[in-house]
DNA sequence: CCTCGCTCCCAAAGCGCTTTGGATATCCTG
DNA sequence: CAGGATATCCAAAGCGCTTTGGGAGCGAGG
């Protein structure tokens, strides 16, 4: 059933069967309902094809998620986020385009997506520092939004983040207040610019009390559970453990938490752990009291949020570049606890 | 950059173009460089959008992921999978479309994808018991493959699914080898097939060896960390503990064992457990020697050749279904040992 | 020399929708 | 009751591609 077959029924012009089903002010109401009725009873829906060929859109948003071939390893927090974004494409009937994507090879796809048309906008994930994905974009006159931020890019652009920064000086700050002297920090990879933001907070809070930095217990991995478990167990062991350990994901605080057990130690009494919590569907942080001491956010929420802004931006391209930073709430568990007595 | 213009700065018809870019035999080769060379220089892609109208195809693959609003968990292998079937996109030009739907709204969603015409075939998610979904694509005509089987569903239908039920039988005899009589089950929700048909491979292992079974240490609940931890402690706290946990995702087995190493024992010494590994990039079941003893199967493998799967019937609708069923492989790791001496 | 059969190319129709630029009928004003 | 506004509808063009149904041009066979 098309447009065609639709109105040669209703004795109805296509012109007329068109506007009355979008909402044009140039047809009665009382047509209108009668085509709305009709459509509906047939259950007419335009071809999606079609429609973004006359009208030039797509209606359909595109996600760009590379793969690094080293390690190959899916963020886990993407499905949690397009889970939110999701909830408002579908409100909005917008389509979800996702690409799989090498790392590097996200150039080509960016420019395939604009000169074939593919989707009327896109959400950026995981910036680096410097990302050159932004200014590519800019070039290419593609909407998009940033789900972070990019040190290191001038230009201005449109992000959704959280405060990465103060919420790991807190972390680290509340360590402190417990005693701990020698905190270490697990990092997520610190080309990434949450990380690097999240490794800057924890060093200003380790300056504001006058602690020293060392590298040896400040680690970047991929935030697997098997990294978390490595650089603790190697921290755990070297000739001065910390007391304390900041982790920047709770996947890694997993195999923290591992790490310390597997050597007769207990999280929260020898060894403190706070992580960062993203507050994953399957990885809920305890029922009623949380597992871990957590800065944390919603990562779907932001997915929420996000897609409403490339939306409201798409809709309306002279739209000045929101900003959006979310403060992450600081949540006490069972992880950590007083330094232990030297 | 179109056709259009393309084709009259070559001084050459559209048809010509179209033909050279598209390797059709009516064009010479002498043509085809040039125009190809030409193409490429300008970057000239087609749109897909007007391709799509003029073929009738859209070049693109649709999965839906249901959100049971009960408990809002998003399957976090999902990201596996799709890495997998994204990747096999990305080679044959498809595109990947995601729609994030409420539960029960999916007929509403598939058939919009028929009557839109956005997607030339869908790959099922997580089929249930009777699934209706099958029938209704079936009905709708849209060409599909499953992820999984859904029992009690009469007609045939293209599937990959990993043998469930043996794989739990396996790991069932495994721990009655080791002298584990009392054995709990941790499984997924029972209506979804997978776990239906693995707590089924669970009875026929003990009743294979004539063990009787207690609906106690049998749990059926989303697949979650916390849910792991509960069910555990509960079983573990009750007057008869199993000595061996058979776990159905990594993720539980994670609250399995922070329950388990809660209650001051130790895990593959104590209570052994065997789990369901889907080989998550991101949780990898430890790097030397595996954390979990576990029955394994690549997630992401599926994502790969269930996609190839439906290309293959899209590009030859007339192919008869196929049914791959892998066989999962049982690893021993370090949670599994002899059981304890009573 | 004419015709047949290739090879290589083209004009134009068509995919299903939106939208421009009227046309027709109806309704008010003065 | 004329003239202009207003409400309601329509024919046709156009979005960018593929594909049908030819039509030149050219060497070969009779």
């Amino acid at each position: 059933m098309n447009l065609k077959e639709l109105s040669e029924k209703l004795g109805l012009s296509q012109t007329t069967v068109s506007r009355a089903l979008n909402g044009y002010p140039e047809v009665s109401e009382a047509t209108r309902e009668k085509v709305q009725l009709f459509a509906k009873q047939h259950n007419y829906s335009p071809n999606t094809r079609a429609k973004g060929l006359a009208t030039g859109r797509s209606h359909a948003i595109g996600h760009v998620i590379p793969i690094a071939n080293r390690h190959e390893v899916v963020n886990p927090i993407f499905g949690d986020f397009i889970a939110g974004a999701g909830e408002v494409y579908a409100a909005n009937n917008f389509e979800m385009v996702l690409s799989i994507v090498e790392d590097g090879n996200e150039e080509k796809v960016y420019r395939a997506f604009k000169t074939r048309g593919t989707v009327d906008g896109v959400i950026l994930h995981g910036p680096r520092i410097n990302d050159e994905r932004i200014p590519l974009l800019q070039e290419i006159g593609l909407p998009f939004v940033v789900h972070g931020r990019a040190s290191g890019v001038e230009t201005d652009y449109s992000w959704l983040d959280v405060n990465n920064r103060r919420a790991f000086t807190r972390a680290t700050e509340f360590l402190i207040d417990l005693g701990h002297r020698r905190i270490g920090l697990i990092n997520g990879l610190e080309d990434m610019d949450f990380a690097h933001r999240r490794r800057l907070g924890y060093e200003d809070g380790l300056k504001a009390r006058g602690l020293s930095i060392d590298s040896f217990i400040m680690r970047s991995y991929e935030m697997t559970e098997s990294n978390g478990y490595t650089a603790a167990g190697e921290m755990l062991d070297s000739e001065a453990p910390p007391t304390a350990i900041l982790v920047s994901s709770i996947i890694t605080a997993l195999g923290t938490r591992r790490a310390i057990e597997d050597r007769g130690l207990k999280m929260g009494r020898d060894v403190s752990v706070v992580t960062y919590d993203d507050t994953l569907s399957y990885l809920a942080n305890g029922i009623d009291v949380p597992i871990f001491t957590a800065t944390r956010s919603s990562v779907r929420d932001a997915g929420r949020q996000l897609s409403n802004l490339l939306l409201a931006k798409i809709s309306d391209p002279s739209r000045p570049p929101d900003h959006i930073l979310l403060e992450a709430e600081l949540t006490v568990g069972q992880s950590t606890g007083p330094a232990p007595a030297t």
